[in-house]
DNA sequence: GCGACAG
DNA sequence: ATCTTGTCGC
């Protein structure tokens, strides 16, 4: 587990931090296809907080694409970057994230986390902004249509309609289960919406989420409860490098 | 001005 | 996201 610090000039109000979206979305690209769905290497990446202690977890959790199996897992700790804030949601995320993504012992391949890319109010949401960050290819998705309107998809798995912002379609909602409530997909770089379906339904054997969230859900809970009860045990401990660490 | 709003 | 036990249903 590697511990992560706010990295300098990171954006500390709003303001800032909607100029840093308005700066990189030029950054993001629509016109590849991105990994083709059920080869290569697949990782979900989330994270938990804490915030009485200020301490957030991310973890990182690659995904053999055909088997779904795991093949290479990390996470990381840090204080809390930013407020949540609709809209700016990766400001809280991202630090923590990248700090995951680089403590993996192989590629991350195609990325997959909670939230939305260009379903955004700026088009510049998490995944967007992940990707231009690593650039990796990277789709959202998200439990919730956030200000986005849709029509309810067909009631089998596999149907979809579009997650429109007025006239334009940011996504989609997809059902990855018979008569249970759809996910919301997104690009967010280097990556089609029809191909990002297709991986989340290939992700989606058996549950609502695909494996890769739901993976690294359950990792970045465990790592968080792993440090916040560290921090209990002996505040000081958490302030200071560890002694194998240093 | 008011309410809604990914995680 | 998070607070949180049991419980309805396949």
């Amino acid at each position: 587990m590697t511990t992560v610090r706010i990295p300098a000039g990171w954006p500390a109000t709003e303001e800032q931090a909607r100029a840093v979206q308005d700066e990189l979305r030029a950054r993001v690209v629509l016109d590849e296809p991105g990994p083709a769905p059920g080869t290569g290497y697949i990782t979900g990446v989330d994270v938990a907080y804490d915030d009485e202690r200020d301490v957030v977890a991310a973890a990182a959790v690659v995904l053999d694409a055909a088997s779904l199996e795991v093949v290479a897992e990390a996470t990381a700790v840090g204080r809390v970057s930013f407020p949540y804030v609709p809209g700016l949601l990766a400001f809280r995320e991202i630090p923590t994230v990248l700090a995951a993504l680089d403590a993996l012992s192989r590629p991350p391949g195609l990325v997959v986390c909670d939230g939305y890319g260009l379903a955004h109010p700026r088009r510049f949401g998490l995944a967007s902004h992940l990707g231009v960050l690593t650039g990796l290819p990277v789709i959202g998705v998200a439990k919730n249509p956030f200000t986005f309107t849709y029509d309810e998809p067909g009631t089998r798995r596999g149907s979809s309609s579009p997650l429109l912002a007025g006239e334009e379609e940011v996504g989609r909602a997809l059902r990855t289960r018979d008569d249970v409530k759809p996910v919301f997909v997104s690009v967010g770089h280097r990556a089609t919406l029809d191909n990002a379906c297709a991986h989340v339904l290939a992700l989606t054997p058996a549950y609502r989420l695909p494996e890769t969230t739901r993976r690294a859900d359950s990792l970045c809970r465990r790592a968080l409860q792993e440090a916040t009860s560290q921090e209990a045990a002996s505040p000081e401990a958490t302030t200071r490098h560890s002694p194998t660490s240093r």
